[in-house]
DNA sequence: CGGGCGCTTGATTTGAATCAAACTGGGTGG
DNA sequence: CCACCCAGTTTGATTCAAATCAAGCGCCCG
């Protein structure tokens, strides 16, 4: 099956990354261990953690979120492909929903998962790796989020988003999340958001063929703030 | 030696948060593998994390951040006693910095801290653990300062440190690091930070009987930003 | 004793939030 | 088929809060 194959490909290039090839019975393991489910889009897909249970997006993406009391919602990670969700065994104040339409995530018992590390230690540095991943994610949007002005944010958003997601046929980035999601990610709001995103391109940084279609033009300028 | 006991103590407690007095052998082990250095005040220790080694915090404060090119300092993780450092393999964008005298930290070669994690399970366990912490640390700090207004934001800050470092004898928070620190943590200016302090004092929710000593008078009203 | 660092307060400016309104495209129902 | 609707996006005007510029204070350390 196509989805199948998709998701041993995806295994395999995160159990060594450098070499794609290898690995393939610890891949056949976690493909067998792991039981798929797809999700619309805005809907809740929290209980593919419940119970510790471990989650790793196929396709699509995912968004962790809390609301606080006065209505503010506050986007803290968004997983797309690859990403791991449930390493932190349970924080139950945030809720994870799924973007878009026909978003895959792949679920995995603890104690399977246990279980094969012993087979296949790989699997095991494949956790400790992705967590690491998580940590760097982490690092990385706080340090957009600690800028001072919202064209210093949103560049520094854009330019993370190009080493993270696929790009259409004629380069551009395709943005899986709406103006508001980016805004509550970025701790803005929505108008600023598109305010600015109007100003990186005028400024020439950026190119909008359409609002959720997005070219990088000069990464440098981008990632400065500065124009 | 007193340190050689304290360390021993952390070292237990972080073994197996539920039962301070098991796993003795693995806390010796960890002990005997460990080369201890101590650091002072703004003296940089990013050394311990040299070659892929990791480190533990025993006593003091470290600060991880980054230095942008217009000057900007971002203060993205403060790591305090028990917190671990060079979980991610190497970032090599961060400096890290001991906060105040007397900072004590143990490191650890990664290939001496593998062969543990083949005796003592319950390490592996532990370094699982800390990154887990340090995930929930940086979620927990990007949802401080994803806040709007400063008020909330340092309230938040204030409360999360409640957590996660020592009281004096009078039950006061001990910050130990600056207003500027907190302003570089924060995203804030140094004038806002201080305001906002005086403002949360003014309020009723903190008490300050001097800059560096805080007293939580209200956590729901610091929580909130609201006063 | 001096100097500098950390902290605080004040006045002004700037930039993002807020309030308000129009526009777009895709989907639905008549 | 077309009118309508609606969520998402954009732009404009105004308000407000934090950055910036400026200056004074207390204290620790040399």
């Amino acid at each position: 099956m196509e989805d199948q194959s998709n998701a041993m490909r995806l295994f395999r290039r995160l159990l060594s990354p450098d070499n794609p090839g290898a690995e393939a019975p610890a891949a056949d393991a976690l493909r067998m261990a792991a039981r798929d489910s797809e999700w619309r889009r805005n809907q809740p897909c929290g209980t593919v953690v419940a119970g510790g249970r471990i989650g790793c997006v196929l396709s699509g993406a995912v968004r962790k979120y809390s609301v606080r009391a006065n209505g503010q919602r506050q986007i803290i990670d968004l997983l797309v492909r690859g990403d791991f969700l449930g390493l932190t065994a349970s924080d139950p104040c945030f809720s994870l929903e799924a973007v878009s339409n026909g978003t895959r995530i792949a679920c995995f018992r603890r104690q399977d998962m246990q279980a094969l590390t012993e087979v296949h230690p790989a699997i095991s540095e494949l956790i400790r790796n992705r967590a690491a991943d998580a940590i760097r994610r982490l690092e990385n949007h706080l340090l957009i989020q600690g800028r001072t002005t919202a064209k210093e944010k949103v560049g520094g958003y854009l330019a993370a988003m190009c080493r993270r997601i696929a790009r259409d046929q004629s380069g551009a980035l395709v943005l899986p999340i709406s103006r508001y999601d980016i805004a509550d990610h970025l701790g803005l709001a929505v108008e600023t958001v598109s305010r600015t995103m109007t100003a990186l391109r005028r400024g020439g940084s950026i190119a909008l063929p359409s609002p959720r279609h997005v070219e990088i033009r000069d990464t440098a300028m981008l990632m400065d703030g500065a124009n």
